[in-house]
DNA sequence: TTAATTATGGACAATTATATCCACAATACA
DNA sequence: TGTATTGTGGATATAATTGTCCATAATTAA
């Protein structure tokens, strides 16, 4: 079935758009995000810590600790998000599976995906976690 | 995890692109064609059977039997294919798993999803099976 | 009419992806 | 120092997807 992303990264998202963007520079809980976001926090917490590891939070554990953004969410791309959490090369792999499709040996669907890919990547860089947070807020309201 | 389509479609690309072009108007087995193909024969007959539903192939039981096109493989979307295999309503699922996601109510990442998918659909739509099965011959080579 | 061939589709099994649990490490504060 | 808080990451459990099996139906030919 087609699908832009895992569950994982599905849920960062979606808790992550629970900040209000002004207070991006703000410590927040995994278990405060999660919750208000209705998505389960062990799972997700999965996700952060890829985050982490990527360079795109900063964990800080112990009393008034939490997760904090390393640059401001206008600055992190939906692409790197995902390539996060999914892997850096989640859109490199061929789409019929196939061990060495390349451009001399291409699988029956190589050209089609290449032009698809090249637009959807440039929209995934263009797009940024602040924009996607925004959008989340205004939803809510 | 990133993806397009479902196993049970892929085979199904794998299986039918053993069809030499030429032949689209004979008669084929499953059991060849997936031999051929190198995939599991049990897995990918539902998706042919899918194909059947759909009316885009006839299946033929008995001896001389097997499936046929019902049109030619020109005249067969790698669309259809997919929708057929996966589900009429593929592409049209909210790519956040957002319930009551539209234009009013868009998800934070609707409007990037958009643009892309309506690309992704057209290029679909433009490719056909017959293509297909001609670059896999060409691969062959 | 019987036997052989081929597809069908429901039930079950295996694999992969998601979700949960738990013991532990790091930090803050009393 | 000790205790509470918060994140970590490996192990396990659950769910979804994919793959297999098998009894059956349809057709052909003897």
């Amino acid at each position: 079935m087609f699908k832009i992303y895992s569950k994982g990264c599905e849920h960062v998202l979606s808790a992550l758009s629970t900040i209000p963007i002004k207070e991006y520079e703000n410590n927040f809980l995994a278990q405060e995000l999660c919750k208000k976001a209705g998505v389960s926090e062990t799972s997700t917490r999965k996700g952060l810590q890829l985050l982490v590891h990527a360079g795109i939070l900063d964990a800080v554990p112990g009393p008034g600790g939490g997760y904090k953004f390393t640059s401001h969410p206008d600055n992190i791309s939906l692409l790197e998000i995902i390539q996060s959490v999914d892997g850096q090369d989640v859109f490199e792999r061929c789409i019929m599976g196939l061990p060495n499709c390349n451009h001399h040996a291409p699988c029956p669907v190589h050209d089609t995906w290449k032009k698809v890919k090249s637009e959807l990547i440039r929209e995934l860089q263009q797009k940024s976690l602040g924009k996607i947070m925004q959008t989340a807020q205004r939803r809510k309201k």
